[in-house]
DNA sequence: TTGTAGGCGTTATCAA
DNA sequence: TTGATAACGCCTACAA
């Protein structure tokens, strides 16, 4: 039922190959055709058949993404700006955008990267949230199918990616804490396994390192990056016989659920316990009180990675492979007072900041 | 170089029909036969060429959808809890889901879905955000291209759509403030021209009156669903000479944003200024206070509007077109304080509730 | 139960 | 500068 080029050419009396080569702005038909063609094509409202042309030319000019989903549901700021600038990066090359949702590392995943690959559903990829020896780079880089990455992994595999420096930011983090005054620093943790944890755990101890501390120190509990996985994480360090004066969330949503426990509690964040995040998203911005974290410009990164993926596929690579960003500490009012300082009997771990 | 039918069959000595039908499950195959090939394929990590599939079959099996940008970025849960929900219910159905963004009613917008449309790129399409008078439904429907939709237009155009009954919960939630003895309501609302701005504010007003106030009492200004806008939109409530005691947001994120201009003007949420939104998303949940807002089961939502239109792409119709939900009120801290008595020179509008 | 052949709508090659 | 023709990989009458 939809206009082909067949009817084009009919209407016209051409053939289809010179309707064809008009469209796509060959240099070998004459300027006359071309108009007359362009014209009727737009006045027929003819648009190539994807299919056919995805067929013949062995592309299809989609890529794709998969995001994680641990149970389904998840609503995520985060991701939202990622499908925004990876969407909008897709569009300004003309590429169309697919996405899909899976577990991560389950068999749904694996069959759905296999059926996009082999299919040639997507032309290329884009990974996000990475794990230290991921199988999805693994098998992309082994089917030759074009791809890049929000983060890195732990595998000896080179491929294109974006990056944060977010360990050296975790440490700065850190640091700020402890000028402030806090001894006693708890981490919620993002899911084992993850390139994300290993590196923003890694630099929380840094920092304590930095601070005449001792990175042992480090109260860790797990989390899932989730306001729940927060909540439910904060309450534990607060259940602790020594409980920590600040909280770090391994991303703003841990954070901010990290922020209700101490609420909860019937302690102010701010003063009673510092809590920060990581993300920089507009929840933190608009937490009450503001919350402190170390920003990643997510949208501008996904851009990027849709233009070197596409720059991938289409040939026209720049020559910028690896790129590596620094998170900006924001301080906000969730960290902004001194630490009061500690009473007697609070026995005091690590050596002094400054002696 | 990705393995075809063609190389299956090969390697089997059997015809390319015999091996596609195998694997598409005819009768017609012997069992045996089946196995050889089921088992070949997977070996030699066969899948169709979906483009090729597409141009024979005449169907992409695959669903779009495009979230409104109002200027590049956003990051909204609603957003995520949608296109997960959309993916989940395609997947489920062996269909993929294609995202892009667009400015509403933009000439891109439309170049959009004229593209999607008549290049056959999606079998259909799902709608959200609907306006009054939806160009994209009326284009939609004159191509006959399958379509679905979050919420209803006043367009006289027919179309299966699942919507919430959000009028009567606008009013519901008024009727609840009032009964906290709030009598000065103001409204932050949503784009001129949608149709959620028209029902959620037309509820508000049927609310008053049903309070026994003035439903022209309604304190109204603009807003555009963002934290930002619900910001800026209390801090002018709040500037006015007899300012609301209760702010109500067109959706959640407009609340956050009020309640953090509330914060900053020294007041506090839910004691002297009670605040409440639309949603029900985690952001609400998880706000300090609580925020109370009207919840939607957005991810099922989705679910099922992608289901309502794989349904129709596939002729296996439910027959169900039209689902009105009602949302529920979720009261929490931010509503839940009893409305100070009015001192005395204070002037009352409107007729007591319950006298 | 299996195989042959035609065509879905393009683009690319080659000839006119 | 234009046109005829052959794929691209798959599905499906129809024939064997």
């Amino acid at each position: 039922m939809p206009v082909t080029i067949r009817d084009v050419a009919r209407k016209l009396k051409l053939s289809i190959t010179t309707v064809s080569r008009a469209l796509d702005g060959y240099s070998d038909v004459a300027a006359s055709t071309r108009e007359r063609v362009v014209l009727a094509a737009r006045t027929m409202g003819y648009e190539p058949s994807r299919a056919a042309r995805q067929l013949r030319r062995r592309r299809t000019d989609i890529i794709g993404t998969v995001l994680p989903t641990d149970e389904g549901h998840f609503a995520d700021a985060y991701f939202s700006s990622f499908l925004a600038g990876l969407g909008d990066g897709a569009t300004s090359l003309g590429f169309d955008l697919l996405v899909s949702t899976a577990r991560p590392d389950s068999e749904a995943e694996r069959q759905l990267y296999a059926r996009w690959a082999h299919g040639r559903i997507v032309d290329g990829i884009v990974l996000n949230r990475m794990r230290l020896r991921d199988r999805r780079v693994q098998f992309l880089a082994r089917e030759g199918i074009p791809f890049v990455a929000h983060g890195r992994t732990r595998l000896d595999i080179d491929f294109p990616y974006v990056d944060m420096d977010s360990r050296a930011a975790f440490c700065r983090l850190v640091i700020h804490l402890t000028e402030r005054g806090h001894r006693r620093i708890g981490y919620i943790g993002a899911p084992m396994g993850t390139t994300l944890q290993a590196d923003r755990q890694a630099g929380c101890r840094d920092g304590l390192r930095a601070a005449g501390l001792a990175s042992d120190d480090l109260l860790v509990v797990r989390g899932d990056l989730t306001r729940q996985g927060g909540y439910l994480g904060a309450k534990r360090l607060l259940t602790l016989k020594k409980p920590p004066t600040a909280i770090i969330g391994a991303n703003d949503l841990t954070a901010i659920g990290a922020m209700r426990a101490v609420h909860e509690a019937g302690l102010e964040v701010g003063r009673d316990v510092a809590v920060a995040g990581y993300d920089g998203t507009e929840d933190a911005a608009h937490a009450q009180p503001p919350l402190t974290t170390l920003t990643q410009p997510i949208y501008e990164i996904a851009h990027q990675l849709a233009e070197m993926l596409i720059g991938r596929i289409a040939g026209t690579e720049t020559g910028i492979r690896h790129v590596i960003l620094k998170p900006e500490l924001v301080v906000r009012g969730s960290t902004q007072y001194e630490r009061r300082r500690p009473r007697g009997k609070e026995v005091r771990t690590g050596r002094r900041l400054f002696p």
